[in-house]
Formats: C-alpha cells, sequence, structure tokens
DNA sequence: ATTCTTGCAAAAATTTTGCATGTCG
DNA sequence: CGACATGCAAAATTTTTGCAAGAAT
C-alpha cells in the first residue's frame, strides 16, 4: 500500500505530499502560514498545543493570528498528517502521524512526561474486540497514567527525610 | 481486598461508603446538594457530563447551581466512585467506578453511541508495558473510535439508493 | 462557633466564527 | 477575477473562582 518510511526527508516528502494531496482534492491554497505552521511542527516532532505553535511562532512572525493555528491544525488532521490527544482535560494535543503505524502513551501523573510505545500485541487485541462487537475500527487511543521511574525515585527519597 | 459487588444494592452501599469514608477523611460535609447529585448519578448510570446533571436537576430543584455540580463532580472523582474521561474534545464526560473492574469504550464516530466492554488480556498487557518502562500503573484509558454494525448497515444501504 | 458549602456572577481558558481585507491560482 | 485565507475582535463553550450568605458538625 503506502512505502516504508525510513528517514527523516522521506517523512517530510510523504507529510508534504499527503498535505498537497489533500488541498488539491478540496480546493484549497497553499499559503505562507501553513507552511510556516507545517515546517514548525515538524521541527518540534512533539506534542504540542494550538497555543504552543502560536507562541513559538510569534515571535518570528508578529503577525500570524491564533485562529489560523487552529484552522490549519484542523486541515492538516483531515489531511492526515496530525493526530488530536486530549492527555490533560480541557487542551487538545498534537503530534505527527505516521502511516501504517500507531502508538499510545504513558502519561508520569507527576512530572507530565509523555512516553510513546508501539505494541502490537495490544494493536491486534485491539482489531479482534471491534470485530467482535461488530465495529469496523477507524482509530483508537490508548493512555496509560501513573508515575515515572524518576517520580517515584523522587517520592521515596522525600518519605526518608 | 474489597468485597464482590453483585447486586445494586450493594453497589450503592460500596458507593455512599467510599464516599462517606472520603468526607470524613478530608473533613468534608454532607450536604443535600451532594446528596441530591450522586442519587442522580446512580440512577442514570450512563455517560454524564456536568451540563447534563445540571439541566436535569434543574427541573427538580431549580435553585441549584452549575458550580456546586462540578464541585461536587470533583469531590467524588476525588473519591474514587466516578471516573472521568474525554471522548469527544473540549468536554469531559463522568461515569460510574466500579471496584476492581476497569472496562473500555468503543465509541462510534457516526451515532456517537458507546459501547463498554472488558478486556483481561489488554489489562494484563497494560501491566507489562507499565512494568517494562518502570511505571507504577495507577490508571488508563482505551477507546475505539470507529461505525458501530448499525451505522454501518445504514451506510450500505445508502450506496444501493 | 467554626469551618465548609452554596449560588451567583464574574473570570479563565480554549476554541470557533463574522467580517473586512489580502492573497493564491 | 473569483474563491479561499488571514488577522482581528467578538462570541461561544466549558470550567474555575471570589464572595457574601447559608448550612453542617
Amino acid at each position: 500500500m503506502s512505502n516504508k518510511i525510513d528517514s527523516r526527508s522521506d517523512y517530510r516528502s510523504w507529510f508534504f505530499g499527503k498535505v498537497n494531496e489533500y488541498l488539491l482534492l478540496e480546493g484549497l491554497k497553499k499559503t505562507s502560514q501553513r507552511t510556516l505552521i507545517m515546517n514548525k511542527i515538524l521541527a518540534r516532532a512533539g506534542h504540542l498545543s494550538a497555543e504552543d505553535l502560536f507562541s513559538d511562532l510569534k515571535t518570528s512572525h508578529p503577525s500570524i493570528g491564533l485562529a489560523t493555528i487552529y484552522r490549519t491544525l484542523k486541515v492538516l488532521k483531515e489531511a492526515g498528517v496530525i493526530e488530536e490527544h486530549s492527555f490533560v482535560e480541557g487542551k487538545a494535543i498534537f503530534e505527527l502521524a505516521f502511516p501504517d503505524q500507531h502508538h499510545d502513551h504513558l502519561v508520569c501523573l507527576s512530572c507530565q512526561k509523555v512516553q510513546e510505545f508501539i505494541d502490537n500485541k495490544v494493536e491486534e487485541r485491539q482489531k479482534e474486540i471491534a470485530f467482535q462487537y461488530g465495529f469496523s475500527l477507524k482509530k483508537h487511543t490508548m493512555n496509560l497514567f501513573g508515575y515515572c521511574s524518576t517520580c517515584q525515585a523522587q517520592s521515596a527519597l522525600k518519605l526518608h527525610s
């Protein structure tokens, strides 16, 4: 189906290819702001919110509007190159999407660190479950919340002081 | 550890017992509003938002305030008798918690129906993954998004008309 | 009595939308 | 040129907070 992504430049090609395809299909336009936002997302390559992007871009491009960020994020999500999550309630977080690959998240309740992981056993089991209930599976999210090793060690220290 | 919950009345006992224990521990008070909200949550026993509860209670108790709903939901969450989710972005949904039991969700992207399920294989695997990354697991959420059998059948019909 | 709670309204925080102007194709 | 996009400000949504008055222990 889709080719393997081996390098960073391959990923960029896939990303922009997917976006361009979508823009064309929907009759939307390439603009400097959209390019700017896409490059920033690719450069940061982590979890980031609309506000993160806004304050980051504001320094180099003071005229950019927060509404444009939101509108562009919506376009990119519909184009299938980014995913939306909500680890913390009341705020959307975005991250890069990868073709034919899905990862889940371990979230530390103390330091908020987000650790990604991929687990095929879980992926398979999810497909089985969806089938069992007659659902055609489109996407899924799995978040494990707990305390990371660093925070566990720190709270152990506190108990002894 | 905790006893098995066999009936609806057992569940109510567990629920109120857990809440009372928490109120006592934290020096909080039993109030008519809190009781009202708890009974409504128990009666509805489904997924509901703060606004759902508010508009529902408003008819029988017009003086109740939305802020009280939010404050009570926070207390109940901390007492461990309800869980907070966010299936749809930007809005928190609450549901009853059950002791020593966790269920996950299948969400239909078309009709928004939420189907619950329990899967021990996934639960076990999650523990393994958390251990592998040095996390002490506190809770988790797994949501599978797709189209339910009913909506699939309907869209198939449309194609032929 | 003291501390906690409530209802109200105001404030926050996040996201969406209307509109005049600007830009892409 | 015409359709789409932008920036701004206003609005919409959901949730939180300050405060004076009321209720619980």
